[in-house]
RNA sequence: GCUGAAGUGGUGGAAUCGGUAGACACGUUGGACUUAAAAUCCAAUGUCCAUUAGGACGUGCGGGUUCAAGUCCCGCCUUCAGUACCA
C-alpha cells in the first residue's frame, strides 16, 4: 500500500475538526501552557510559503507540550482592521468588511490544509464589533485614569479629583502636560465644570493634544512616515506639509521606566530587548534653566534645556533652539526677524525624515537674543538650528562646542567661540567627549574635578540657584492614537462644547457607520464625516442622524478611528475567554491562563506592537483588570523565507539629443522595443557602452531585426538593458525560461506578445534552437516581484506534512533563508521511506517482536535529540534526526512495535497527519495527540567501546576501536604499539601524549 | 555613526561543552531496474596533487592562546536587520 498523503491529510483534518481534538479547557488539572502566534492581517493575496513558518514552529511546540501533559491554549485569529482593505475599498467601492470576510475565508482554508492544532472555537477578529466593543472599553478605562508617580501606577481619575478638591494640584506628582497651571483646592472648587474637565484631560492616560502630522492637502489625509518618499506622498507624488492637528494620544511615556525595567524579567532575545531599550532611550542628566536677557519693558522669558553633561556648563558658548520652539518668535529681535522667519519656513517644508537623513549640512540663524549663563552671568547668544529637534527633550540645547561634535561643527561654521574647559586636551580639530578621562578646567568651582564629581556638584549648585535639577529624560514619546481613516475602531466618544465625553459601557459597541465613500470629506474631515447617522443622543443612548444635532441632547461623535495597534494590544487576553459578553475575559480565565508562555512572530513588531502591548498590560494590571505585568514571557522572532526572483533583461535606448531619436524614426524603434538579452550576456559582457565588440555585434543583430541593410543608422544608439521581474513559474531548475508560457500569460497582457529573446548562443530564439537563461536574485517574497510560492500547490503535490517538515528543515527558525521548492523532494522521500518502514506490500510491517539493542539505541538517541531540539527551538536538526532514525531502522529491518510506536509520537508534532494515520493503523483508538511523550532511557546509549580518533600534532590520521573502560595507560600502550602509529612517527619519540578518555588521542612530536 | 545578528562545499545547512569539519538533504555524476519515462534502489561527490597507498590545503581576512580552534582572545573586512543630528 502506498502513501496517499492527500487522502490521509484530509481524513485527519476532518477528524480533528469533528472531535474538537485541540479545544483547550479553562478548567483542568493539568498545568497550563499558552502558545501564541502573532495573528495575521488577512491580505487579499492569501498566504505564501513564508507565512506559515512561525505557525509551524509554534504548532510543533504546542503539540509537544500536549504530549508532555500540558493543557495547551493555542488559538488563532485575525488582525482584520487595516489600510489595504480601506485602500481597496476606495478603489472599488466594496465595503472593507466584505473584502475582509472574503480574505479571511481564504486564509482559513489555507491554514486548515496545513494541519495546525488551533483551537478555532476561540477565534478573534479585531474588526468584529463583539471584539472591538472591548477595545473601546479599554480606551474608556484609559480615559478614566491618571498616572500617580508617587504610587508609580495608574489610578482611577476619581482619586485625582479628590486630591484636587482637598489640596489643589501643587503637590500632585502625576504624569501630565508639563505646562499645567497651579491651583489650590479652593480654586478647583470654583472652576466651572468645563474648566475642570479641561484640566483633567491633561492628566488622563489618553488625552487630546495638538500633534504635528504629515498632512497631504491633495489627498486630504494624514500620511505615515512610510507613505512619504523624497518629501512627497508615495501615492500620487503630492506635496506634504507638517501641520498641527488635535488628536488622541496615549501617555505611554508615563510607563517608560517600567517598560525598561520589565525587560529584565522576560525571556526575549538580546537584540529585541536592545531595540526596545533604544526606543525608550533613557538618558540621565540635568535640566537647566537659562534666563533670557531682556530689556525692562519686555516680558521675562526663560529657556529650559536638558543635558547629560551638566559638568560642562562652563563650556557653553551659545544656545540652540529647534526652529519650531515656542520662544523663537517671542525673543527674536526685529533686525533678525526676516532671516529667522525664512529659516523656519524652509525647515517646515522638510519632513522629519529628510532633516534626519541630511546630517552633513550645517544650517542655523542667530535670533539676536541672549541668555544669561547661570553662574558666570555672561550673555550667551541664542541661535536656532534644525539639528535640534522639537520633539526631543525640551527642543532646546545648551551648546558646548568643546564637548559635543554637533555643537563644535555648528560653532566652527558660524565662527562662534569654542572655549576649552578640559585639562590638557587639544580641541583644535574636534570636540572631546570622553567622559572617563575628563578633568574640568576654566570652570570656577568645578576645576580639577572628574566627570562624576563635577556633574554632582554642578547639579547641586544649580539647585541652590533654583535654576536646575537632576533629571532623567526618555526618548519615548506619547503615541498618537487617532487615525483619519474609515476601517478602524470608532471611538466611544462624543463632544459637548468641544469637550470629549465617554459613552457608557452599557451602550457599547459603537459600530462603524455606513459611508457612501471611504475618502476624507471635501472639507478635509476623516471619512466618518461622510456618515449621515453619526451623532449621539444622550436621552436614548443611541447613535442617531447628524441632522438632529442640537445643543441639548444630541451631539457629534468622534470622526477619527483608532490605529491598527489598538486591537492587537490586548487580543491575547480575549483568546482566554473569547465569547464572554459580560467582560473582556472572566476573572477565572485570566487567572488560569495568566499570560502568553511562548509568543512567535516577526521582528518587524519589535518597537510597535510589542511595546504598546506591554504598555496596555501594565496599565490593565494597575487598574486591577488583570494580574500579570508582562504579556509575553518568552518571545521568538522567526526569520523570513525569501523568494528567488527571476529577471529578464529588456533593451532600452537612450539618445544624447532628440534629433537622433527622430532620425531613427518611431516605426523602427517600435520594432526594437521588445528585445531581451539573457543573463550571461547581461553580466559577462560588462557595461554595454564600454564593450565595443559586443555592442557592435548586438547592433548588427538589431539592424537585422529592424530590417535595415546594415547597422550604420544605429551608430549613435545607446543601449541600456533593464532588469524586469518575470514569474518564477516560467523558469525551470536550470534557470531556463519557458518563453511560450510567458507570452501566453494573461496577467502580462500584450507585454511579451512580440518579444524577441536572444539566447545563450547569441542568436534569436526561434522554436527550440536555443535557451534563454534568466537572472536570479534572492529577495523578500512579494506579489509584485512575481516570486511567491503558494502553499496550496505544495500541499497538493507533496502534502502538508512535507511542507511542515521542509519549512523546518530549511534552517534555524530565526534565520532568513531562501525558498527552493526542488529541495522538498528530500523530506517527501523521507515520509515515503517512513511509510514503507511501517506498511509493506501486504499490510502492516509492525509486530510484537522484541526490539534489538540497535533498535533501542536508535530510538533513544532520537528521543533525546528531538526533545533537546524542541526545547531549544532547533527544529531543523530534529528533521535530520528523524531521517537518520528511519534510515537506521530500515537498515536494521526493525518491525518491533515497542520501537516504532513511540517513534510516531516523536514525529507527530512535526508531521501530525502521517503520525495519526500510522498510529491508528497500529490499533490505537485515541488521537496520537493524547499520547505521552516517550521517556528517554540513557542505559540504551551506553557504549562498550569507542572509535578513537588518533591525531598527530592535532591532525587526525586514523581511528582505533578501544574499549571505553580501558585505563589511560593501557590506551597509550595500544596506540603506541599500533603499526600506523609507528609509521607516522618514523622513529621519532613523541614529546607528549594527550589522552582524553572517550574523546581523542593526540600525539605530539 | 551606534546597536544587534551573521560569514562553513555547487546550494540549504550540521558540528549546542575547545576534541574526527562538512551530519542531514538538495544538486551533480555514474550504475541497477524499465522497451522508455517516472518512481525506487546502489555508489561517488570540499579543493588540489597522486595510478594506488597516501599527501597538501581548507570554516571571511591578519595575528594570538592551546597538545588541539569553525568554536576562545586581539585587530580588520563584508553582508543583513534595527536605529539615528537623542543634547
Amino acid at each position: 500500500m502506498n502513501y496517499h498523503f492527500n487522502d490521509i491529510e484530509a481524513k485527519w483534518q476532518k477528524y480533528w475538526a469533528e472531535n474538537k481534538t485541540f479545544k483547550a479547557e479553562n478548567n483542568s488539572n493539568k498545568p497550563k501552557y499558552y502558545v501564541l502566534d502573532m495573528f495575521p492581517y488577512p491580505s487579499g493575496a492569501g498566504l505564501h510559503v513564508g507565512h506559515p513558518l512561525g505557525y509551524i514552529a509554534s504548532d510543533i511546540y504546542a503539540r509537544y507540550k500536549r504530549h508532555k501533559g500540558f493543557n495547551v491554549l493555542h488559538p488563532q485569529g485575525y488582525d482584520s482592521f487595516g489600510l489595504p482593505a480601506e485602500q481597496y475599498a476606495i478603489q472599488t467601492g466594496q465595503h472593507p468588511a466584505l473584502t475582509t470576510e472574503e480574505n479571511i475565508k481564504t486564509y482559513r482554508r489555507q491554514l486548515d490544509q496545513i494541519g495546525f492544532s488551533f483551537d478555532w472555537s476561540r477565534e478573534v477578529r479585531t474588526s468584529d464589533p463583539n471584539y472591538y466593543k472591548w477595545t473601546q472599553w479599554i480606551f474608556i478605562q484609559l480615559f478614566e485614569s491618571w498616572y500617580n508617580k508617587d504610587t508609580n501606577k495608574a489610578e482611577h481619575i476619581d482619586t485625582l479629583i479628590s486630591k484636587f478638591a482637598s489640596e489643589g494640584n501643587a503637590n500632585v506628582n502625576a504624569a501630565c502636560d508639563e505646562h499645567i497651571e497651579v491651583f489650590s483646592a479652593e480654586a478647583w472648587k470654583e472652576f466651572s465644570t468645563e474648566k475642570q474637565q479641561d484640566i483633567l484631560l491633561q492628566y488622563r492616560l489618553t488625552y487630546l493634544a495638538e500633534t504635528e502630522v504629515n498632512w497631504c492637502p491633495a489627498l486630504g489625509t494624514v500620511l505615515a512616515n512610510d507613505e512619504i518618499v523624497n518629501g512627497v506622498s508615495e501615492r500620487g507624488g503630492h506635496s506634504v506639509i507638517r501641520k498641527k492637528m488635535t488628536q488622541w494620544s496615549m501617555r505611554i511615556s508615563a510607563y517608560a521606566e517600567r517598560l525598561l525595567q520589565g525587560l529584565e524579567t522576560i525571556d526575549w532575545t538580546d537584540s529585541l530587548k536592545e531595540s526596545q531599550k533604544n526606543w525608550i532611550g533613557k538618558s540621565v542628566g540635568a535640566s537647566v534653566t537659562f534666563n533670557v536677557l531682556s530689556k525692562d519693558s519686555e516680558q521675562a522669558h526663560s529657556i529650559e534645556v536638558f543635558t547629560t553633561r551638566p559638568d560642562t556648563i562652563f563650556g557653553v558658548s551659545f544656545m540652540t533652539l529647534a526652529p519650531e520652539h515656542d520662544l523663537v518668535t517671542k525673543i527674536t529681535i526685529p533686525e533678525q526677524k526676516e532671516a529667522v522667519d525664512a529659516y523656519i519656513q524652509a525647515t517646515a517644508k522638510r519632513s522629519e525624515r529628510d532633516r534626519m537623513a541630511d546630517v552633513k549640512t550645517i544650517s542655523g540663524v542667530f535670533t539676536g537674543a541672549y541668555a544669561e549663563h547661570p553662574f558666570s552671568k555672561e550673555p550667551i547668544p541664542i541661535w536656532i538650528g534644525d539639528y535640534v529637534l522639537a520633539g526631543y527633550g525640551t527642543g532646546a540645547v545648551m551648546s558646548v562646542p568643546c564637548g559635543d561634535q554637533r555643537d563644535y561643527d555648528f560653532a566652527k561654521h558660524f565662527n562662534i567661540p569654542i572655549p576649552n574647559i578640559f585639562e590638557g586636551v587639544d580641541i583644535s580639530k574636534e570636540a572631546f567627549s570622553d567622559k572617563e578621562n575628563t578633568v574640568i578646567a576654566n570652570s570656577d568651582f568645578l576645576n580639577g574635578m572628574n566627570y562624576k564629581k563635577a556633574t554632582k556638584r554642578a547639579i547641586f549648585e544649580l539647585e541652590q540657584l533654583g535654576q536646575g535639577e537632576g533629571k532623567t529624560n526618555y526618548r519615548l514619546r506619547d503615541a498618537v492614537f487617532s487615525r483619519q481613516r474609515y476601517w478602524g475602531e470608532p471611538f466611544p466618544v462624543y463632544y459637548v462644547n468641544g469637550l470629549p465625553q465617554m459613552i457608557d459601557k452599557a451602550h457599547l459597541p459603537i459600530r462603524l457607520p455606513e459611508v457612501e465613500k471611504y475618502l476624507p470629506t471635501e472639507t478635509g474631515e476623516p471619512p466618518l464625516g461622510r456618515a449621515d447617522v453619526w451623532a449621539w443622543c444622550t436621552e436614548t443612548n443611541t447613535v442617531v442622524a447628524n441632522s438632529k444635532i442640537n445643543n441639548t441632547s444630541i451631539f457629534p461623535l468622534e470622526l477619527n478611528t483608532m490605529p491598527g495597534w489598538a486591537g492587537s494590544s490586548w487580543y491575547f487576553f480575549r483568546y482566554m475567554d473569547a465569547s464572554n459578553e459580560q467582560e473582556f475575559a472572566s476573572e477565572d480565565a485570566l487567572k488560569y491562563w495568566e499570560n502568553v508562555d511562548l509568543y512567535i512572530g516577526g521582528s518587524e513588531h519589535a518597537t510597535g506592537h510589542l511595546l504598546y502591548s506591554r504598555f496596555w498590560v501594565k496599565f490593565m494590571k494597575d487598574r486591577g483588570f488583570i494580574q500579570v505585568e508582562e504579556p509575553f514571557k518568552k518571545l521568538i522572532n522567526q526569520g523570513m523565507i525569501l523568494g528567488t526572483s527571476a529577471y529578464v533583461y529588456r533593451l532600452s535606448y537612450m539618445f544624447a539629443n532628440p534629433r537622433e531619436e527622430e532620425a531613427l524614426g518611431a516605426k523602427l524603434l517600435k520594432k526594437l522595443e521588445h528585445i531581451y538579452i539573457s543573463h550571461s550576456e547581461f553580466i559577462s559582457k560588462g557595461d554595454l557602452q564600454t564593450n565595443k565588440n559586443y555592442l557592435k555585434e548586438l547592433k548588427e543583430k538589431l539592424a537585422k531585426i529592424a530590417g535595415l541593410a546594415d547597422a550604420s543608422d544605429l551608430e549613435n544608439l545607446m543601449i541600456v538593458p533593464l532588469a524586469i521581474h518575470v514569474k518564477v513559474q516560467y523558469v525551470n531548475a536550470s534557470d531556463e525560461l519557458d518563453i511560450e508560457g510567458l507570452k501566453t500569460d494573461g496577467e502580462f497582457g500584450e507585454d511579451y506578445k512580440d518579444a524577441i529573446f536572444i539566447g545563450e548562443n547569441g542568436d534569436i530564439i526561434q522554436g527550440n534552437n536555443d535557451v534563454y537563461k534568466v537572472g536570479r536574485e534572492v529577495e523578500k517574497m512579494s506579489k509584485s516581484k512575481y516570486n511567491v510560492v503558494n502553499p496550496d500547490s505544495i500541499c497538493q503535490d507533496y502534502g502538508a506534512d512535507s511542507l511542515r517538515l521542509y519549512e523546518m528543515f530549511l534552517g534555524p527558525l530565526e534565520q532568513y533563508k531562501p525558498w527552493n521548492t526542488a529541495g522538498i523532494s528530500g523530506v517527501h522521500g523521507f515520509l515515503k521511506k517512513l511509510w514503507k518502514l511501517y506498511v509493506g506490500e501486504n499490510g502492516l510491517n509492525v509486530n510484537d517482536a522484541e526490539p534489538t539493542k540497535d533498535n533501542l539505541k536508535t530510538l533513544h538517541k532520537t528521543i533525546k535529540k528531538v526533545e533537546e531540539d524542541i526545547e531549544g527551538f532547533s527544529f531543523n536538526t530534529s528533521v535530520s534526526t528523524f531521517m537518520i532514525a528511519v534510515n537506521e531502522l530500515t537498515a536494521q529491518k526493525c518491525t518491533s512495535k515497542q520501537v516504532l510506536e513511540p517513534l510516531l509520537v516523536l514525529l507527530s508534532p512535526y508531521a501530525p497527519h502521517i503520525s495519526e494515520e500510522l498510529w491508528s493503523q497500529l490499533g490505537n483508538k485515541e488521537s496520537i495527540s493524547t499520547a505521552a511523550f516517550p521517556v528517554f532511557d540513557a542505559s540504551h546509549l551506553v557504549e562498550s567501546s569507542k572509535n578513537y580518533p588518533i591525531s598527530f600534532n592535532g591532525k587526525m590520521r586514523f581511528t582505533l576501536e578501544i574499549p571505553m573502560d580501558m585505563s589511560k595507560e593501557d590506551i597509550e600502550k595500544i596506540v603506541m604499539s599500533h603499526e600506523k602509529t609507528i609509521e607516522q612517527l618514523q622513529g621519532r619519540t613523541p614529546k607528549k601524549i594527550i589522552i582524553v578518555p572517550g574523546k581523542i588521542v593526540n600525539i605530539v612530536g
